[in-house]
DNA sequence: CGATAGTGAGACAGGTCTGTCTATCTATGC
DNA sequence: GCATAGATAGACAGACCTGTCTCACTATCG
């Protein structure tokens, strides 16, 4: 009963080369590494995964969906758009300061896989796409769509540049900064320029 | 009279190896590579580059050096710290629209090389810190020192951002939004919160 | 002319990479 | 009990990786 079933192996290898994509790269990840370290033989790889490129793909889906449904959740325990802004802040600010924090995997994707016909390069294009309409649509319930379009990029701009300064050493200083200008932003709204 | 000096092999390697970890990224570029798009024999490589790793620092720092000069040439035009930062923005967006793009070269290095006692990991965050004391500085023209280094703190996430959304093909929206994100920044400048 | 320093071409070592294949084992469903 | 599907270990292919080494060549300087 401890015993795993079919499915599970596959979930764990997903896990297991999550946490060495995160920590090594991608790249500079083998498979080898990934097998043994997952505990598996090199063929149940390959039988659920036809290719490296597809193990990628795989592994950052897994995460985004992960990333979507925590989201999802504050979402819904926050009444104003500011408010709603705001948890996900703060959610990138407990992020930064995880003990296993190693950038964002997407944009490490995104760095290593530069060709934007690449599976990997738009699997991970893909969550910064959502993220930023995710933000879109709680703004809209603010302000007008084409503002509300140009202030989820600046957002979007503050929260990929604090979680660069987090990756170089600079947690606190970078949520604390990217909370002030993102709070800033929403607060000067309607003010005359 | 056209045969190249000494000197300038090393330089024509520093350039060769450049526009590769640019365009193809840094693990994914052999040294077999970069000497043959130099066209150099490989000791001629290692007599100037003890290792790939030596390379990979020097072709950052000569990046890097490039940039501050033509940052630096930009500021003297500009008078008031408004402009100042307005300069550097409008680099960013005539760097984002240039036929060459590949997204920045140091967060690429950052992703690549997640440990942060490795010379290319520090040698692509000295830049980033570079790029912010040098907005700090301008902001202290027209700010209290903390407030002078928080706001350089959000400029600089906003510039990554945009770099990263650039790359993900919206160019013309990236400098936009954040350009218009970091004058409104500026200019709501001492208003009450 | 001769010495020296930089360069060239390429073999080579030793390791790693992705992906394939075989042959054996094990667990579940009927 | 038995068939089937998934898992196992490990060899293997063929390519690529960094870095070393040898030996011949060439250009400059005195």
């Amino acid at each position: 009963m401890a015993e795993p079933t079919r499915t599970d192996k596959r979930q764990h290898i997903v896990e297991t080369a999550y946490a060495l994509f995160k920590r090594v790269g991608f790249h500079a990840t083998g498979i080898d590494r990934i097998i043994a370290e997952a505990d598996v033989a090199k063929m149940t790889m390959y039988r659920h995964f036809p290719s490296k490129d597809d193990l990628m793909v795989e592994v950052l889906g897994y995460r985004a969906g992960r990333f979507e449904r925590q989201l999802d959740r504050l979402a819904e325990q926050a009444a104003t758009p500011e408010r709603k802004i705001g948890t996900i802040f703060d959610w990138y600010g407990r992020w930064f300061h995880s003990a296993d924090f190693h950038g964002c995997l997407f944009a490490h994707a995104l760095a290593e896989f530069g060709d934007p016909a690449h599976p990997v390069f738009q699997a991970a294009a893909r969550q910064k796409n959502d993220l930023k309409r995710r933000m879109r649509l709680i703004l809209e319930e603010m302000m007008p769509a084409d503002e509300a379009d140009s202030t989820s990029a600046a957002l979007l701009m503050l929260i990929e540049g604090a979680t660069l300064m987090a990756r170089m050493g600079q947690p606190a200083a970078a949520i604390r900064d990217a909370r002030k200008a993102a709070m800033a932003m929403l607060a000067a709204r309607g003010r005359p320029q």
